[in-house]
DNA sequence: ATCACTCAGATCGTGTAGGAAATTTCCTGT
DNA sequence: ACAGGAAATTTCCTACACGATCTGAGTGAT
């Protein structure tokens, strides 16, 4: 390999659309709560909210709507998706439980140094929050979120990985009830995956994983059931 | 090019908004490979073809383009995703061999009479192909797809269903070689998975299902790396 | 003579403005 | 209080203007 192969160096970041721009920005309003879950989306007035032409907006609500985030009502408009029930909320975690413990076994098996390097990375630059306000809480989350995508990546499959960001997990969550107090928790959880993935014990990471989950599960759906007062995981 | 008529492909039977006929003969064109993988796809040009304006064509597009059966560079327009490489196929049926095998022991678990009547019917209804026509290998795909969403949703999982269904897998199995003369097999290797829900047998269906899977990922995987014509590393 | 660069015209993507059709809301009459 | 209907709001599509990109020929240099 002596002479430099015309190797593609990488798509340079060309977004100059205002349609992007456009859905970043509704695609931020939603991720922040700041539309109900299942309220109306008016073309005219988030154009009018944010200064552009309808056209923009609508192709961004396209785009949003095949992301599942906003649901259309042909000759009605757009709403955003509604909450998670207790059900979709299970079979949600379900799902990661398929799918996550797999990869992290994967990513402690196959991942290279770069990998770990990165997994590393982001581990070290994540505080535990001290406090527990909304800004911390929306860190912490976003933290998790690149957690696990780091995860997917490392266990080398596209598939899974998409799969994992196409179910907006932590939106879910987020609008369900952001912040439970167990910040602490989370990053622990996340500190023993780490460890295991770097040690490239692939049983440990398959583990943690899974127990992880579970907590989160558990933790999560307590108050989305009823009240009924069960022993919790302590 | 000299018959290249620029004029309607068909006329389109109208619903209730132009834009969901748009999107769903775009979609058929590129299911019926129709618009070659990476070819680029001219709003102004669907439009003339459709006669219809571009707005309706754009906000297809961008529903198209959430679904990743066509990728955007901006200010440069549309291209179809391109043809899946070796390793993205195997990384697909990866993927299938996670999610599907758990799925199919759930049906056979959890499913509910009027489900299993539904894949009974569905098995009933499908006679196996006589010719190798590509209307036939197409009324193939057509029912492979039907069976793997129907053994998705007899598990009961909203997600695995969804996830199975966004991978677009047949899609892509069909734009790298429609057909390869395997219709009885498959057929077969259904009429077992089929059986073990019915029957109720968990593991018999898993069993059925992975093998069902691995057979059609070697018989699938075997053209492609041949293709290069010799062993390619890289 | 071959190659690289430049500069037109053409083509296409992107955003704006306006009008037709449908839905929702509110008001009126019984 | 309930049914019927009209106004207001909104969606949806078309038509057009602007800007960027691509294609090809022409010019100059090596």
């Amino acid at each position: 390999m002596s002479t430099a192969a015309p190797r593609a160096i990488g798509p340079l970041p060309r977004r100059q659309m205002l349609a992007d721009d456009v859905h970043e920005a509704i695609k931020a309003l939603i991720m922040d709560n700041a539309i109900e879950p299942g309220a109306r989306v008016s073309i005219d007035g988030l154009a009018r909210q944010l200064g552009v032409s309808p056209t923009p907006v609508r192709e961004a609500l396209a785009r949003l709507e095949s992301a599942e985030l906003v649901v259309k009502e042909p000759l009605r408009g757009y709403r955003t998706t509604p909450l998670l029930t207790r059900e979709q909320l299970d079979d949600l975690y379900q799902f990661r439980l398929l799918i996550e413990p797999w990869a992290a076994r994967r990513a402690a098996e196959h991942s290279d140094a770069e990998g770990r390097a990165r997994l590393d990375a982001e581990m070290r630059s994540c505080a535990t929050p001290a406090d527990d306000t909304y800004d911390s809480y929306k860190a912490l989350a976003a933290h998790d979120t690149r957690f696990h995508v780091l995860v997917a990546e490392l266990a080398g499959s596209a598939q899974v990985r998409r799969a994992f960001e196409r179910t907006h997990c932590h939106l879910h969550i987020f609008r369900l009830h952001y912040d439970r107090g167990l910040g602490e928790q989370t990053i622990a959880e996340h500190r023993r995956i780490t460890r295991a993935v770097l040690d490239g014990d692939p049983g440990a990471a398959e583990a943690a994983m899974r127990e992880h989950l579970e907590a989160a599960c558990y933790e999560r759906l307590r108050p989305v059931s009823e009240e009924a007062g069960g022993p919790t995981r302590g």
